[in-house]
DNA sequence: CAATAAAAAACGAACGATCGTTCTATTTTT
DNA sequence: AAAAATAGAACGATCGTTCGTTTTTTATTG
């Protein structure tokens, strides 16, 4: 699939979905000698099935909290039945993380465009981590409340994503600053708060969900404060004032 | 204390210390019922012992996973000992919340001055905010990651906190608006993503302390990102350009 | 197609470990 | 000596995990 400027909602949903299903199908290959069941088609559905019950029971009362009978009354199979899909507990977190970066790394890495413009890269980029959290945003919001119960080889990896992210708004706000289309006082810091505002929509979902605000809501607000902030002179900076009339195509 | 302009972090660390141990004994004073330590300056000392040991493992692993076993052994205090100072887990939950919030309550209350102008009661909430989450920063990052393990009762009452925070912003982005001096598109959008940026503070802290920026280099930049993005015209607005200039005392 | 043997999957009782909690004995302070 | 505070063993409940049995599905045969 080519990238393009502008993916809708229902697109990108879409798309998410198809991928859903193949990360199954390559996280049920890779752990078969831990896994008891032989067949794909049995072992993808259940799989499904335990990821999905363990996300919602995690995010309702966390991973450690819940227990796995809490997780075999839920999804309907018994204590013998979960224990032919993983190893141990630890296992399933580690099984649930890895589909989930391993999504993420996926769809990502089918949106960025890099014949785009910095603000045009700015508002993609925007725009596809909030579709993305969006899409799993169960996953997102476990992920990020169950690091500190992963070992330190998962944490690591869970911190280099996150750093990951963050690289690319830098890079996007350091292209723009030498092509004099932004105006940024500090591109790492900048980035940062950038992060902390896509964040906030998994992390608080329920207050957006509460006021009706919809994910095109909020992406077309982030983007429109963020290129506000960066296109203005800096505030309290007067030697800086000047040459800048805010527009763009 | 009379609320000045602007205050220093040590000022602030000083002030927020004084209150703590107030707030220690009225939890004391109030749980008097269920805590069989009789002489107040014992109580004082080993419960202070005891919630900052709890923060500090909870905040580690969690405070379910956090078994009172390790409390006992991090505290130096035995299982019987603990339970002198409190009923059950739960309720040791509850009071280290209600301390939380009486701190947080009380010290916010000190530094609100309505008769600052729009700008400066911005810069001086956002300060605050910083400085009161860095100043708590085990409370705040506990808070924030236990409140799914809350009962009922103490959830609303974490919601009712965060959402008076938010209100707080919403009006002093309404003052600006109406007297001209703020350009806010959506004020109840903005200070949230005014307070998501705070709350990045306290929760990836170890970002920043890897990072080398201090609790006031981060309060300036986002006290001039934010006031960048509001002083400048709407970015896509060209109906809202013009008779702008930016420029504040 | 029906019957049946073999393989795959699901079941749930049972095990040892650990949890929150209680209680009595002991130590420390008054 | 009395009161206050601490200690740590003991209890029942629940946890993650295992394992022999039963049920379901697949393959084979008459």
């Amino acid at each position: 699939m080519e990238p393009r400027d502008s993916m809708s909602f229902d697109e990108f949903k879409q798309l998410a979905m198809v991928s859903m299903e193949e990360m199954c199908r390559e996280i049920f290959k890779e752990n078969q000698a831990s896994i008891k069941i032989k067949k794909e088609a049995v072992a993808l559905k259940n799989l499904a099935r335990i990821f999905n019950t363990t996300l919602r029971l995690a995010n309702e009362k966390g991973f450690q909290t819940m227990s796995l009978r809490d997780l075999s009354r839920a999804s309907g199979m018994s204590m013998g039945a979960l224990y032919s899909y993983f190893s141990s507990k630890e296992a399933l977190l580690e099984m649930i993380q890895n589909r989930g970066r391993r999504l993420t790394r996926k769809i990502l890495s089918r949106l960025v465009d890099p014949a785009q413009d910095p603000a045009a890269k700015l508002e993609t980029a925007i725009r596809a981590h909030l579709y993305l959290t969006e899409v799993m945003l169960p996953w997102f919001y476990f992920s990020y409340m169950e690091t500190k119960n992963l070992d330190k080889i998962q944490q690591k990896k869970s911190i280099e994503s996150e750093l990951a992210t963050e690289r690319m708004f830098i890079e996007i706000l350091d292209e723009g600053k030498r092509q004099g289309v932004f105006r940024v006082a500090d591109c790492v810091l900048t980035a940062s708060v950038i992060k902390a505002m896509l964040q906030d929509w998994y992390l608080k979902r329920w207050k957006y969900t509460r006021r009706q605000v919809s994910v095109d809501d909020y992406a077309g607000f982030v983007i429109d404060f963020v290129e506000s902030a960066i296109h203005a002179p800096l505030a309290k900076r007067p030697e800086e004032k000047g040459g800048q009339d805010g527009s763009r195509g």
